[in-house]
DNA sequence: TTCGTAATTGCGAATAATTGCAACTACATT
DNA sequence: AATGTAGTTGCAATTATTCGCAATTACGAA
């Protein structure tokens, strides 16, 4: 089974209703390469390639949606920039300078270890799939 | 010297210059109790109580000044609930739930660890001062 | 297959955040 | 103390996101 069916079945089994524009919307997200992660808008603009009858609010509450059952990580890129991609994507660590704003990939799995004790310690499962940070980059501390 | 005077003694040192608007607004952010957070909008509210000569515009560009320049920082809640607080704020955590939108603080201890991992491997300086993770609390895990 | 209904959508309006630009001002220089 | 100017602000316009509500529709049950 693929993402895109695998994200459908389990939306089906907490009984939301698979509408065409959420498949719609979930096949933009899914269909990426690997390391690629799209605005609300242009998951919008791919979706209208098909039909232009989305509208953009409802993408903005499929997203929100598919964030909060999990099936979908909203990614801050420094406050102006919001990205999403499934969670079936690789686990992603995003180093963001405060400075000039670029963004550089880590290894997330350090992170592990972190997730763990948040869990022995909170009881807290931290989405660790797709992590921000903010700080300054090697260029930007001269 | 106390909190305020040193922000203000860095900005000076890095060419900005001291407006009363940049002064009251760095006022409002320093002058609350430990643990305590403001949005962009309860930092304009009480700077007002001053004076109603600040636009809302400045409060922001302020904001993104003091946090590009590293004074204060910028603590996401949750997509729709941003905060500030001076950096000298001590160490914070917050666990957020995507679910039920609680937010747990904890010990930020552990991310040091994560943090000169990430000097070391790619030359990165993370603001690990007020971190926000997203996931599920113990009691939305059922 | 049809029906009933609660979930979902689209639309327009409301709200939040950002930006361009002309006017203003902090402060270094004289 | 007066001056020049680059940095900063206020305002209005723009853009991004959310919300209320009536119309529509997915899908379980008959």
């Amino acid at each position: 089974m693929n993402d895109i069916d695998q994200i459908i079945e389990t939306l089906r089994g907490k009984q939301f209703r698979i509408t065409p524009q959420r498949e719609l919307i979930i096949r933009a997200l899914a269909d990426v390469d690997e390391d690629d992660h799209l605005t609300a808008e242009e998951i919008h603009k791919r979706v209208q390639v098909h039909t232009s009858a989305v509208n953009i609010a409802t993408v903005y509450r499929t997203l929100d949606m598919l964030v909060e059952e999990g099936l979908v990580s909203r990614i801050d890129l420094g406050g102006d920039k919001e990205v999403f991609a499934t969670v079936h994507h690789g686990m992603h660590m995003h180093l963001v300078c405060r400075q000039c704003g670029h963004v550089l990939d880590a290894d997330a799995q350090i992170l592990r270890d972190v997730g763990q004790y948040l869990f022995s310690e909170y009881e807290f499962v931290a989405d660790l799939e797709h992590i921000s940070l903010f700080g300054i980059c090697a260029n930007c501390q001269q």
